[in-house]
DNA sequence: ACATGGATTCGCT
DNA sequence: GCGAATCCATGTT
């Protein structure tokens, strides 16, 4: 299979967060691999937006979403949860996506040992849904931060072809957003059960 | 220097 | 449905 290149996120991040569902996310470690398919995305949308993290301009934190598309920004919410994106658009517009779901595919023996080794959340049921379980599952954490994800070895993504029906909703936990809080940039593969709600 | 709240999740009511 | 866990960025003293 392919690898998604970096023509695919040097495009806007609504192109690309509805475009990464049923692509392959695929996370290598050591001589292991966990899988998934993306069922549910969303997309953050430069300064503008008053959802971004970029709508107070370029920080320490943020600053990754600044470099061109396919590099991954990786934070830190409440305190404990990691939520993994992938920067989207070109140098200088503050653009990315958030994976918020995987449907499980490979390595789920070893997805559960992550969860359980980070603790707080439960490794029993629904272990990729919610961008913070997310990332226990794959073990993902700040040292992926600025990673490239055309490049690495480590986490990258390929496309299977496949053609899921999308559907596009409000995003998640921003009712802070204003005009913002209401705009479609949520996408799921339509009736697939490991996506939330 | 301090107060506030967030792109979350769990467990209890 | 609500509170807790608890780091980081922002805004105020």
């Amino acid at each position: 299979m392919d690898r998604l290149d970096r023509k695919f996120f040097e495009r806007s991040a609504t192109e690309v967060a509805p475009d990464l569902l049923g692509k392959t996310l695929i996370r290598k470690i050591g001589n292991k691999t966990i899988s998934g398919k993306i069922v549910e995305t969303e997309a953050y949308v430069g300064e503008d937006d008053l959802a971004c993290h970029a709508r107070f301009g370029k920080t320490e934190r943020n600053k990754v979403m600044y470099s061109r598309g396919g590099l991954i920004y990786i934070y830190l919410i409440y305190g404990m949860y990691y939520n993994f994106n992938i920067v989207t658009a070109k140098e200088h517009v503050p653009e990315a996506v958030l994976i918020r779901a995987l449907e499980p595919v490979e390595g789920l023996e070893i997805a559960k040992e992550n969860l359980k080794k980070f603790g707080k959340v439960r490794a029993d049921k629904d272990f990729m849904k919610g961008p913070g379980k997310l990332c226990a599952a794959l073990d993902l954490d700040k040292s992926f931060y600025g990673e490239d994800i055309t490049d690495s070895k480590k986490i990258w993504i390929e496309d299977p072809n496949e053609k899921p029906e999308i559907e596009a909703s409000k995003r998640i936990g921003i009712d802070y957003a204003d005009i913002y809080r209401d705009k479609p940039w949520r996408y799921t593969i339509k009736n697939n059960k490991f996506a939330s709600h």
